[in-house]
DNA sequence: AGCGGGATAGTTGTCATACAACTTCTATAG
DNA sequence: CTATAGAAGTTGTATGACAACTATCCCGCT
């Protein structure tokens, strides 16, 4: 059962463009056409060299292209899984580039420089109606609960009225330009026993949001700034936990 | 002989992300910098080994990703060639109208909260490679004391390199977005009695610059933050004197 | 001199092998 | 049952070799 009528597969040299581009076509077909799930392993270097009849240089460029592309995410001694696709739900921003594992954890570390300093600042120099958005927005945020949908929007909403209440347009430029896409997880390996269902989680994350409030009600900028670099490096590492 | 004054070029391993991802990088740079005409021709891939310190594979990778980003093109047995340069993206932050006093300061609060953290996690993971970018311009930002021209893009460039070496993108790309008008003193009231003549004001500034620099090289991230808040927040004051 | 033609060197494309670095799984000792 | 060490699997890099293609130069011929 070594081989016999695998090699149907095998790639010929007669395109002119190149073994490794060939491939990448073949893979790029695949993944365009949804045979492989986003969040999938892709079949090992060593398989690939098997499957299709070329050497592992050929495979690693064709990855390697493939990663440029952004299709794929590569990682040492666990193999490449494949991205979503560009997907364009109502997500009209340009930052659509957060993509891989990397960069989710990437923007997290950029929101705790960006937000953290906002919600000082927002602490210091807040107006009463400015403070009365961002509770509207924690109210709004800890009653939806139960309904996956429309959670992201809600916490979205309230880092961004804490931005706004800073006062400072940049901060609320800033926020405006990511987006709600900036709360977004991981595309791989998602789903492993970080469903929100988990009532311990929630209460914790409920805990963290009503602290940074707390914070900028009474008026406290270095205790705004702790409470959420302590939300957001939990958020960390709750992604990060692998 | 074996290391020579073109050794400053060689990439090394510790960056996580991979040497091909790297040279990708630093070619890219090149490009999109202009420094390389469309049209022209790359150096061949021995050459690039040579420069660079890297195996051939790691040199076709990078090629082979530049191919597919479309910012070369390369033909068998003649070489690589530089295309069209397209894109400028980054951040909708309206930089371009930072006119009014109140926008400088609130264009520095902006930094403070981005840079400082920027700095601390370019101490806590910056490479040598980019810490001697960090050192070198800090040495060209000391040493154009005296002419004020060009003194705003050597103090950008040092800002610049901070970010690149957090090693987070989004960093780099806020500051790229930014530009050296970020920099940029109020438009009105300035020249009086804060001439950069002033020797005693330059050396204080040259002192909060190499206390940044000097924590980043031994690895301080808090002190990094502290000296990068301190250094703006200076810096607002300084501008905020009337 | 001018022209053709082929040798020759230079450059990219592919293959093969080996080892390093990292991750996951497994088995063994406690 | 846990924890630790070890093995096995997977990607990252280096090295050498040869094939395929291109550009150039030299030499003999007309």
């Amino acid at each position: 059962m070594t081989s016999r009528a695998d090699d149907d597969q095998r790639l010929d040299r007669e395109t002119g463009r190149g073994l490794a581009h060939e491939l990448v076509e073949r893979l790029k077909e695949q993944i365009l056409a949804g045979q492989m799930e986003p969040g999938q392993k892709l079949p090992t270097e060593a398989s690939l060299v098997a499957e299709f009849g070329v050497s592992r240089t050929v495979v690693r460029e064709a990855i390697s292209r493939l990663q440029a592309a952004g299709l794929v995410e590569t990682f040492q001694g666990r193999g490449s899984f494949v991205l979503a696709l560009p997907e364009t739900e109502g997500f009209a921003v340009g930052a659509e580039r957060v993509r891989t594992h990397r960069d989710v954890l990437d923007m997290i570390d950029f929101r705790i420089g960006v937000e953290s300093e906002a919600a000082g600042l927002a602490a210091e120099r807040r107006t009463d109606v400015q403070l009365k958005a961002v509770e509207r927005a924690l109210r709004d945020l800890t009653r939806v609960g139960e309904k996956p949908s429309g959670a992201v929007e809600a916490d979205f909403e309230f880092h961004r009225r804490i931005a706004l209440a800073s006062g400072n347009r940049f901060y609320a430029d800033l926020l405006a330009s990511l987006g709600p896409m900036m709360i977004m997880l991981p595309r791989t390996r998602l789903e492993p026993a970080y469903t929100v269902s988990d009532a311990t989680h929630l209460t914790r994350v409920s805990l963290e949001h009503e602290n940074v409030y707390l914070a900028i009600a009474r008026g406290d900028g270095p205790a705004a700034r702790a409470a959420m670099r302590l939300h957001l490096a939990n958020s960390r590492a709750r992604l990060q936990q692998d």
